[in-house]
DNA sequence: GATCGTTTTTAACATAGGTTAAAGGAAATT
DNA sequence: AATTTCCTTTAACCTATGTTAAAAACGATC
């Protein structure tokens, strides 16, 4: 099971057998229901986790009982909240299966402390931050410039295989717009 | 100059007299007057730069010659394109000065070499792309959950000093609206 | 202080998107 | 097959925002 993450993190950056027996200890597997939510938005969370079967979401709840999608994440993907992981803050989403899942659970706070032991988790780290950074930004850019139509058609192109995964309610509130509305723009579409 | 980036560079993680004679040779100042453009849109960007004095904003262009600005940055702040440095590919966005600016370059190329020197590079680097998607994850909550009029408020409180550097047809396509727009939410929280 | 360029506001009209509620469809359950 | 539940579309009406153009305010310069 473990050697799937391994894996994963080995096409970022190498890590010795030492490295990785430095690891193993603070990770274990976990098995969640549909809808279970996993981490609740203001609470501040110990793990972060990395999917090896299922889908989750991540959403932001509003006082007014307002649920808006901010990510979808499935297999092989590392998700968790950075803000409580680097500034020990609570949540500002939460998280909740879409289908059933298999997890690895990493402890961040253990795995805080390899960042002293080896460089090649500072390396991992890095380019993990990175690679979250230019999605961040390129989802910005969306916002930004391009119309709720053209989101739709995006998130159509960049997440083909999750059309089927993820109800129309669910890809609205991702795009920032009601069900109402991605309902008429599909109208118009075809 | 350089103490100047020494100290902020220092501030994330220790760097030694050995590391840093090292980066040296790889910067040099720059001044740059008011609306220069630092980097075009589509180019590709071999410096990323430090900013001792001035203000700049990043923005994309559209095909139909409109611009939204999608950050500003001054005095202490690092500003580059990600996408340019981490996987060579054309900048998707252009930098120009608001002000007149004083800049601290460095060449990417030469500064990447460095993360195999010693572990203080990865995890300066590691740091400052998670303080970027921090950043990035906040701005895209913003745009998914807040009205305009929240965003304004927002910007205000987040960005009190660059009020009066900034003017408003700026901040409105920062905001992602109009000038018209910015100036009907102005006249209804008066 | 008159003039010029820039920034900001205003007006009038057009479109995108929100709200609420109901109707249709699809899928699961008995 | 009938029932229930969930998902998706449609309709009617309302508000936020875009578009274009003009006016007003502001600042710099001569």
């Amino acid at each position: 099971m473990s050697n799937i993450i391994r894996q994963a993190l080995g096409q970022i950056c190498n890590i010795t057998d030492e490295e990785w027996n430095k690891l193993l200890p603070f990770i274990k597997t976990r098995s969640i229901k549909k809808n279970h939510v996993l981490l609740e938005q203001g609470s501040k969370s110990i793990n972060f986790y990395f999917i090896t079967k299922g889908l989750v979401r991540f959403y932001y709840s509003t006082p007014e009982g307002k649920e808006f999608n901010k990510s979808f994440h499935h297999e092989n993907d590392f998700v968790g909240s950075l803000l409580t992981m680097k500034r020990d803050m609570p949540s500002t989403f939460s998280i909740q299966a879409l289908e059933d899942c298999e997890l690895i659970v990493i402890n961040y706070k253990e795995f805080n402390t390899l960042y002293d032991e080896h460089r090649c988790w500072d390396r991992i780290g890095r380019i993990m931050a990175e690679e979250l950074a230019i999605r961040k930004e390129l989802r910005e850019k969306e916002f930004l410039l391009d119309s709720a139509e053209a989101r739709y058609e995006s998130f159509k192109a960049e997440f083909p295989d999750l059309q089927n995964r993820i109800n129309l309610g669910h890809i609205a509130s991702y795009l920032g717009i009601t069900q109402v509305q991605l309902s008429r723009i599909r109208k118009n579409i075809k």
